[in-house]
DNA sequence: AAACATACTGTCAGTTTTTGTCAGTAGGAT
DNA sequence: ATCCTACTGACAAAAACTGACAGTATGTTT
């Protein structure tokens, strides 16, 4: 196995471990000295990897991905860059900030001569801002990823309380408004609730009895209008 | 020099050449022998780079860059993924089938447990497809990076056709319309121009005489809202 | 058709890089 | 105090890389 390879590998391996793994343990998967393991996440270290060490206890990799070197058309990269955009506009906090991360990211490696796919040639707008309620749309993205039961406090739209049990699977981005999308307990039903107008969210530590995917599927199913 | 610094060269450098480069050259520069330069393009090609090689002619390296290995958090990704599929829904075609490109090569190299990112726990929506014009808009994005003038023929908003000369420096992706903007040589000042309304578009060979970047920043000051 | 330029492959010896072993230091956890 | 672990340096063995050469194949030019 080459040593490109290994390092992917390694990757791999430090990835599916939420818990601190020791050198040796790595070592023992991947069929290499202890010593090499150490020169290896120096290696990865050094290429940008955000992996700590602490002796005593271990390795771990903060939560993310290292892609492998990949190779992109110019218009490829304009749709990345328009589309960070559009999404540090129009995304909450957490993933507008991701989104000019991730672009501040790329355009680093980008050779000048590509840079001014950066610069002015594309631009967004699509007027104001949106309104964001007080709660963190983050957290309802990871309870959709794990599939967590969540709790809702949302003002209707005749503004009336109400405190719902929800299965969230989806966000929908629209022009001037996000939607959480989710099988709502007391109705037995699908429902959508402006991320607006959420007073806040609670995530259950219960995952919710029914795949993400499948709840995806039928409530799509039910809508006349394709909104994929 | 290591290996690896120099297969990035290697690409940098084939990226330089828009036509074909012999290995001889090739080698010479980097101060290797040719068959180090063989074995380093085989190499690159396996990592997915788009390297073409004829014999009697020499290599070259499709428009585009290659991204070395590089680290995203979870968020960063769906973000990159939210923007794609935005652009795929909203650009012209040419923009679409590179979003969904580059969308689908980083879901080839993702963990399995990070696909679910891509299913379901984020959709778009905000409604129609966008009206186009028969007028490619790539070339308008290419005469955009090259600073080249535009022949645009245009149907104005009471129905009339109209000629004009234009130095093109933006494309704005608005909510319902995209937007070129260019500085007008008949009324030498800036101008708008729906896209869909645009009826023919030819590219001049003539660079024009002012930086893409102090134009956009003109209009920008000359606009009293904020588009960035 | 012939001559040329170039990509591309195989082999092998010399060089460089990577790896394993060992010996040792230092920082947390128990 | 002790154990577990990260981390470093040195050096020899193993592996990979490189250059040189010899040769084949394919396209371009004459």
């Amino acid at each position: 196995m080459s040593r490109t390879q290994r390092l992917f590998d390694l990757i791999q391996l430090l990835r599916q471990h939420r818990y601190p793994v020791s050198a040796a343990h790595l070592a023992d998967t991947l069929n290499v000295s202890i010593r090499t393991i150490y020169r290896d996440i120096q290696t990865l270290q050094q290429q940008g990897a955000d992996i700590d060490g602490e002796p005593g206890v271990g390795y771990i990799l903060r939560p993310g991905f290292m892609l492998p070197p990949l190779m992109f058309s110019e218009e490829e990269i304009e749709a990345l860059v328009l589309g960070g955009r559009w999404v540090a506009r129009r995304g909450d906090e957490r993933l507008s900030v991701a989104a000019k991360n991730a672009i501040t990211k790329i355009a680093a490696v980008l050779p000048d001569d590509l840079k001014n796919i950066l610069e002015a040639s594309t631009l967004l707008a699509g007027g104001e801002n949106l309104a964001f309620g007080e709660v963190e749309l983050a957290n309802i993205r990871h309870a959709i990823r794990v599939e967590h039961k969540l709790v809702i406090k949302y003002l209707d739209l005749k503004d009336c309380e109400t405190v719902r049990t929800i299965w969230p699977f989806a966000i929908g981005y629209f022009n001037d408004v996000n939607v959480l999308v989710g099988w709502c307990e007391l109705r037995e039903d699908f429902r959508h609730f402006r991320t607006d107008r959420l007073l806040s969210v609670t995530s259950l530590e219960e995952k919710y009895p029914r795949r993400r995917t499948v709840l995806f599927k039928e409530w799509q199913d039910k809508q006349k209008i394709d909104l994929r």
